[in-house]
DNA sequence: GTACAAGTTCAAGTCAACTTGAGGTCAAGA
DNA sequence: TCTTGACCTCAAGTTGACTTGAACTTGTAC
């Protein structure tokens, strides 16, 4: 596990399905580090492909290049403290809550028989919802 | 319940935290829209704001504009047909158990021990789990 | 030893989602 | 009447997250 090999940038561009240049990006902005070079040539330790799936997961959880750095420090090391970590997890699982009603309301809306959204009980329900939800994000 | 007053832009505002340049701006893109005038004013119908909460909603989860348009069209019909709103639902649900492994991962690391969390177990199986959800998005 | 694919830098461009600013309109109150 | 204050339009600016392009350098293959 974590076999350490080093790997050039297209190497990680291909594993990871990102172009070059948004590892470069990347590195610019302190996401990813490279642990040298051969002449010019970045040279990156597999383990960032690790760290690429994570900045991926946490972007897809919709937050910024910022706060994820923020979250997972470059060396691992826990730089951010204990309650902001808990106070993040609270926002996802805040954002999960509202994401099964969205969810719920979707399917409801896809078999509903009603002639418009505005008539139908359950989509009221998500309307309601929303209405409650908006203000305390 | 659904009263509908006839609101202008800057109660529309106040009571939706959005600035007015954003109801226009929105209105531009058309997703909202002004029932009509007085004089220059633009007036919306309260409804609006059920639609602005539908559509905070939508962008909390993590949808463009755009799609949010296209999930709600302006007249509530289903414009959209049934197999897309199943596939939108089917994301969302993706999205949540994601999130779910993400706000676990982070609430581990907050009280987790090791000394780094490279070497912490659970961050581990946070960091694997990202591996494999990274490119089936 | 030379060609070439794969890198490199740095500046500029792009796109979404807004925001800001300049200059104009209008209804209501002092 | 005149001055606010709330609204208007339209163009340009901003931020985040990248992408693209031009010009340059290198390690490997022939």
């Amino acid at each position: 596990m974590m076999r350490t090999g080093v790997l050039d940038i297209g190497t990680v561009a291909k594993a990871s399905g990102l172009p070059a240049s948004t590892l470069r990006y990347y590195e610019e902005k302190g996401l990813i580090r490279s642990v040298g070079r051969r002449g010019l040539k970045r040279l990156f330790d597999s383990a960032v492909l690790e760290r690429l799936a994570l900045i991926a997961l946490g972007q897809h959880a919709g937050f910024s290049l910022a706060e994820i750095a923020a979250m997972f420090s470059l060396d691992g090391r826990p730089q951010i403290d204990r309650s902001q970590l808990m106070a993040k997890a609270e926002d996802i699982d805040k954002t999960i809550r509202q994401l099964s009603v969205l969810r719920d309301g979707l399917r409801h809306t896809a078999v509903c028989k009603a002639p418009s959204h505005m008539e139908c009980p359950t989509f009221q329900r998500l309307l309601r919802f929303a209405v409650k939800a908006r203000g305390r994000n």
